[in-house]
DNA sequence: CATGGGATTGACT
DNA sequence: GTCAATCCCATGC
């Protein structure tokens, strides 16, 4: 995990399925995820160094988590090596522990709705802004290796407006779990 | 300092 | 299918 971190951002999203994302007593499998990287203009990185962009400049295997439509927190895991602004965006998980705990938080009982979806899945999980800059290996929010080998396709990346052709979006076929629309 | 948009979601027609 | 909610922050005057 220490070294997938820092190789190349489409790499470690395509890694990353499989993985477990853990906060406390919440936890799941990632089954969707999508890449961004400074060179094209869909990575909030491409701009250059900002304030919120921060994170994604900063040394591989830290959370970038920042808001999005004003409502929903977005957990992203920095990629490539220190200097360059990348990132694996966490779109859906399969949850595994702490599901009732999600249902509270989420308000939803149907466990497809706990975390199929970047903004479901730090709900469910309890991850906020101030969760921004930790590292992903130390905590408190940390991925770790799964057990279980997915299968992973790739496709194009949603809810985004520049660079839509770029299949950077990492999904396991078929799985309940993945955001739809 | 003012403005506008966005890697979304859920409710509603 | 349409649309509002809501806020951080990049951009421009």
């Amino acid at each position: 995990m220490t070294d997938l971190y820092a190789s190349d951002v489409c790499a470690l999203a395509r890694a990353l399925v499989g993985c477990v994302v853990r906060h406390g007593e919440t936890a799941g499998v990632i089954v969707e995820t999508e890449a961004y990287h400074e060179s094209e203009p869909a990575c909030h990185a491409y701009v250059g160094r900002t304030p919120r962009t921060l994170t994604l400049f900063g040394p591989p295997g830290l959370a970038y988590v920042y808001r999005s439509y004003g409502i929903h927190a977005m957990l992203n895991a920095v990629a490539e090596p220190d200097g360059i602004g990348a990132a694996a965006l966490i779109r859906a998980l399969e949850p595994i522990e702490g599901i009732e705990l999600m249902r509270a938080r989420r308000g939803r009982e149907r466990i497809e709705d706990l975390c199929s979806g970047p903004g479901k899945l730090t709900q469910a999980l309890g991850i906020e802004l101030t969760h921004n800059g930790g590292d992903l290996r130390d905590g408190p929010v940390t991925i770790s290796a799964g057990e279980r080998r997915l299968e992973v396709v790739s496709s194009t990346r949603v809810g985004i407006t520049r660079a839509t052709e770029l299949p950077w979006r990492f999904s396991v076929p078929g799985s309940r779990f993945v955001s739809r629309r």
